[in-house]
DNA sequence: GCGGACTGCTTACCT
DNA sequence: ACAGGTAAGCAGTCCGCG
């Protein structure tokens, strides 16, 4: 689970530590490195590695494992020995296969051959046949005439009957090769392996078995079959991780448009700096000799190598010698400028194509030897933002993300490349990349580890899995389960068809059907407040009602009368569904042990750690795993198996505000999964938690206790101080990211006051200074005293190109517009700051507005807005307090 | 032709 | 390419107004 546990095998010294020890890398291990042997293939024998990645190679045609090797801190090539072949699934017979000459012909089919599977739709064993191909593109490439297509095609010329098109049928033709061959082999991407004799075999860690077990014999309540899926999880979740050896690169280009970003697709201008930070401490900035430039007078941080290169081809080959060499690369948004642009450049420099470390794809840019992580792409996931970092950063950039998690900003710089002097370069450049490299490396290699155990979950490469979203790994560890039970993983629409749409109707127009209950709040300010709630609330619905795209709806009569209440759809009695099963011991895993256990002082901080970062993981997960049954593109959609979750959210916290009636406690507040309690006693909360785990079979926890909060009659929107002093706010516009700094900054300090009331007499004062803050506020806007427009600036996201808004125009589409006609360049996601004025059209970009122009009047109306959520909780008026009499109101 | 009531669009938030 | 529910501001439309 920790690092130090590979001690069990590894005795000899990782080669970072040596380097910590400011020892340097002995003559052997540095000649060897140096020595680039391609592909590295593993040796008969290859000790104990972890499964990083995973992929095809089409010259050999074989699946290739990507293994590190964490003692020489290096990659080594796997490839299949046991002949396994790309395949896909019909239910057409081989007889009638053969007779179709497309396939037949086709110079990627390999045979045809009956097997039995288990239809999870039909709840009954099928035979079907397995096409097995020589090549993954012959089954489903992106290219025409694949056997995926060519089979409902063609079946109907050789059918004896005639037959519609739709009863032709195709499975599991679009999942990706190597993940079919890791589904197959049920490996484990993430975990550690060794190469016996030339096979892949698993490698076991003792000291985390150990773990495994303690962990199962906590679970006393859960089923045998349950016990299966919680062991297994525990098992990847509680071997090791290694140190990974990594380097942070990021490239400068010159371009002779300042405002304008290089095309890396035709890569037409010089790479003028490339860094590398390296976590063996290797600082190095690789400069082109330019005809012109300066020295520079800056002093770069210790440690770091300046080399000049009067040649940009041998500055990419000593970039590209970095990249077939370290195991793991860290770039920010590397998949779509540094590395394509290294590739094409490279090209355009005459490189031949095998010179080149870099694996091209459409979208993303992978390498040959190591494992490319691109954390733009890892940091703009919204669940990772969101829960994994719980929304620290705002924008997905290096600057925002750097200073949010790391306290480390991208150095400003006012020139263009072109025109900076060398060292100037160097140390812009080297920022980048110790951001980058930080990014990996705070709180304990936090990122590298989390990727690494989602990796393992999803039963993905780490490449894959710090790119693609939620749904991805979701659906992949349940296809990973199909293969492992030898079911027939159904294919979208016929779960669509045969479970149908859903039945009840939304509130918001649009969607597709009813969601989570929000209780109308008691305005006003409350003291000694508990919020109560469901840890996990749907996940715990998933695997208490057996829900999923098999057991809803089942075929099984006996079963209708298992109604879900507020729903039409009955639940199967008979048999749990994967999904109840998977998520359902994930959840129980969070909720009942990592969670603890990460909050748990009686372990050394190390493991608190760990678990920390495990428990957060789930987080991620858990959260999403009812949202993709929703979800149209994920490939289990099943609309019914997410109404009915809601559906089952609303009964669960109905049935709890009922009885805090029956035990005489106020409810203030709810939302979704939570209940706001007035004043209760201890041993009403007791109660209500006792009855809810017997009646509803879940838990019901005391989430945290405000010393007070208040309440506007607005939902979502609520202020509470807790017992520490901290104030959570929740919804209120003075914390929305768009609004202007000079408000927000009122806001601020109105919340600091707040923070430290604790008796319903500190209100009095309180109240007072409230007033004085909102006064003078308004004061120095009346005034015109702020220290610069930015203050004033709202500040909004692009959801689309500018030219895209058809139905209206929004101010800051508006704003942008403005912005466009002044040649600059602005797409979906870009933040547009502008302020209001009282010329048409009543907005401007910040940076071409002046000081008289802005409509103060329209400020102090937003000023008034933005207060009034928290002041009629507090008995105060706006109006009153600016000084306005009621006459003046009036006009 | 104008203004208020209304709907719809858009963004940012909550769970 | 997880879901639905809520708030707020503004754009655009409809309708009455002798």
């Amino acid at each position: 689970m920790v690092q130090t546990r590979l001690d069990d095998y590894s005795k000899t010294k990782h080669p970072e530590e040596k380097e910590a020890e400011a020892l340097p890398f002995t003559e052997t291990i540095e000649k060897e490195r140096t020595k680039r042997v391609f592909p590295p293939v593993a040796p008969e024998n290859l000790p104990p590695s972890y499964f990083v990645s995973a992929t095809y190679d089409g010259k050999i045609r074989k699946a290739l494992i990507k293994l590190y090797e964490p003692t020489s801190a290096r990659i080594y090539f796997w490839y299949d020995n046991t002949g396994h072949k790309p395949y896909c699934l019909t239910n057409l017979s081989p007889y009638e296969l053969e007779k179709i000459d497309r396939v037949v012909r086709h110079p990627g089919f390999d045979h045809a051959e009956i097997v039995e599977k288990f239809d999870p739709l039909l709840d009954k064993n099928v035979k079907v046949t397995k096409v097995v191909a020589k090549d993954p593109l012959a089954i489903g490439g992106r290219a025409r005439g694949c056997l995926r297509d060519i089979i409902p095609e063609e079946f109907p010329k050789v059918s004896e009957v005639p037959v519609s098109r739709d009863e032709i049928k195709v499975w599991e033709a679009k999942i990706k090769y190597y993940q079919s061959y890791i589904y197959d082999r049920n490996l484990w991407p993430g975990m550690v392996y060794e190469v016996k004799n030339g096979s892949l075999v698993p490698k076991k860690v003792e000291q985390a078995e150990r773990m495994v077990k303690q962990i199962c014999e906590t679970f006393k309540k859960a089923t045998a079959e349950e016990l299966q899926y919680i062991e297994h999880w525990a098992r990847l979740l509680e071997y090791p991780a290694p140190k990974f050896r990594r380097v942070a690169l990021d490239i400068e280009v010159y371009s002779p448009i300042p405002t304008r970003m290089p095309d890396p697709r035709e890569a037409a201008y010089q790479v003028v700096c490339v860094s590398l930070y390296g976590s063996d401490g290797k600082k190095r900035v690789l400069l082109l000799k330019r005809p012109g430039v300066r020295e520079g007078s800056e002093r770069l941080p210790a440690g770091v190598n300046l080399e000049y290169y009067d040649s940009e081809e041998k500055l990419l080959r000593n970039v590209f010698d970095a990249l077939w060499d370290y195991p793991f690369v860290i770039t920010f948004n590397g998949d779509d400028f540094d590395l394509r642009y290294l590739f094409h450049r490279a090209q355009n420099l005459g490189f031949r194509r095998d010179e080149i470390p870099i694996e091209m794809g459409r979208r993303v840019c992978l390498l040959k030897y190591g494992v490319h992580i691109d954390l733009y792409k890892f940091f703009f996931n919204r669940s990772i933002q969101i829960y994994a970092f719980n929304n620290r950063y705002r924008d997905v950039t290096l600057n925002d993300v750097g200073r949010a998690l790391i306290e480390l900003e991208k150095i400003p710089i006012e020139k263009p490349i072109g025109e900076l002097t060398y060292t100037e370069l160097a140390e812009y450049c080297f920022r980048d990349t110790e951001i980058t490299y930080k990014l990996t490396s705070f709180e304990d290699d936090l990122v590298m580890k989390l990727i690494l155990i989602l990796a393992r979950i999803s039963s993905m490469p780490m490449e894959d899995v710090s790119r693609q979203g939620v749904s991805r790994w979701i659906r992949n560890f349940m296809h990973h389960e199909h293969r492992r039970r030898n079911m027939l993983i159904p294919n979208a629409e016929d779960i669509l068809a045969k479970k149908g749409k859903t039945s009840t109707k939304a509130i918001i127009k649009g969607k597709k059907y009813k969601g989570a209950i929000v209780v109308e709040p008691v305005p006003g300010i409350h003291f000694n407040v508990a919020v109560m709630d469901f840890p996990s609330l749907y996940p715990s619905i998933i695997k208490v009602w057996n829900l999923g795209y098999q057991s809803i709806l089942c075929p099984h009569p006996e079963c209708r009368d298992n109604i879900i209440p507020g729903t039409t759809h009955w639940v199967c009695k008979k048999k749990r569904a994967l999904e109840s099963l998977l998520i359902g011991s994930l959840r129980d895993l969070r909720v009942q042990w990592y969670k603890p256990k990460s909050k748990d002082k009686s372990l050394s901080a190390e493991i608190r750690n760990w678990y920390r970062l495990i428990q957060g993981a789930l987080k991620v997960i858990l959260n999403a795993s009812y949202g993709v049954f929703g979800a149209e593109t994920f490939d289990l959609y099943c609309p019914p198996v997410a109404e009915a979750t809601a559906a089952l959210g609303r009964h669960s916290i109905t049935q709890i505000i009922n009885k805090t009636k029956e035990l005489g406690i106020q409810v203030l507040y709810g939302d979704t999964d939570s209940v706001f309690l007035k004043n209760p006693t201890k041993e009403q909360i007791r109660e209500l938690a006792r009855w809810t785990e017997k009646e509803l079979k879940m838990g019901l926890d005391v989430d945290k206790v405000y010393r007070y909060a208040v309440f506007s009659s607005r939902k979502k929107n609520y202020l509470g101080v807790l017992e520490d002093g901290s104030v959570d706010v929740k919804g209120l516009t003075g914390k929305k990211r768009h609004i202007p700094p000079f408000i927000k900054k009122a806001f601020d300090k109105m919340k600091e006051r707040l923070a430290m009331v604790k008796t319903p007499a500190d209100f009095e004062e309180a109240k007072k200074d409230v007033c004085n803050i909102v006064r003078d506020c308004y004061m120095r806007l009346k005034r015109r005293q702020w220290e610069s427009l930015e203050e004033l600036a709202f500040n909004v996201v692009l959801g689309e190109a500018p030219e895209h808004y058809v139905k209206t125009t929004p101010q800051h589409v508006r704003a942008a517009r403005i912005l466009k006609e002044k040649g600059i360049e602005l797409k979906a996601g870009d933040l547009i700051s502008f302020v209001k004025v009282t010329k048409e059209p009543h907005v401007k970009p910040v940076e071409l507005a002046t000081k008289n122009e802005i409509d103060v009047d329209k400020y102090v109306a937003y000023l008034h807005s933005t207060f009034d959520q928290v002041l009629d909780a507090l008995g105060l008026d706006f109006d009153e307090i600016i000084g306005l009499t009621k006459l003046e109101r009036f006009m």
